[in-house]
DNA sequence: GCATTATTTCGATAATTCTAGAAATATCGA
DNA sequence: TCGATATTTCTAGAATTATCGAAATAATGC
């Protein structure tokens, strides 16, 4: 949804996609979220399990959130993050693998 | 090489290799040499073709380059970039697909 | 409504990244 | 060596990002 089948706006959604993911401490919530699976973890739980303060997780959760790449959802007083990279992150792949490479991609590369 | 198949010092690994592609100059400088094809592109080219300056190029070279996603190598008084991408990309989606969404990615749920 | 819990917004600071001009370095041909 | 071309280093200002505490907002239960 976010990425997709662009010809050059992905090229600016890609970027941020990536950016995204560019940070490690971002990177870690995304896989404690994931690892969390489908029903995903409170903001407050994060905060336990990466040591990372509350403000900062709402910053950081949001920039997850916008590329996509993780879904927010209230319960109750607390709101309930999931990880939902699968699809952006093939997405992200497919971006570089054909978008950008194209032309060298059959030349050689082989795919599974 | 930059990127594998390492346990948590992938995290590190990943995040800055994401980083690397989180820019949508450099993404369209690394887009720009993998469509270049195997040969590559002198910086002066790659700065005429993107536009933008030679200082700034060298800047985002390195970093691609240290990320692995880019190769260097001096052809006379020129030097020939060229992009490497497939691999690193391969890695990175795999560090998010297996690292990452092991549990979710293929249907079943299992956290290790 | 009030107290409690959960998250967000605000405000502020530190750190990083982006960008490119100018000067320095390297390479080549004559 | 000299002159021309190509790239890098140096430098620095602008912009963005990271981080978190404190106050504000939202939701629940009594």
């Amino acid at each position: 949804m976010t990425l997709a089948h662009d010809p050059d706006i992905g090229l600016e959604i890609a970027a941020s996609t990536f950016a995204a993911l560019g940070s490690e401490q971002r990177l870690n919530v995304l896989r404690t979220l994931v690892r969390a699976g489908p029903e995903g973890l409170s903001i407050g739980m994060l905060g336990d399990r990466t040591g990372v303060a509350g403000s900062t997780l709402t910053h950081h959760l949001k920039i997850l959130a916008q590329a996509g790449l993780v879904k927010q959802t209230r319960s109750g007083r607390s709101i309930i993050c999931a990880a939902v990279a699968y699809d952006e992150v093939r997405a992200l792949s497919e971006f570089l693998l054909k978008e950008c490479c194209a032309d060298c991609a059959d030349g050689g590369h082989s795919h599974d």
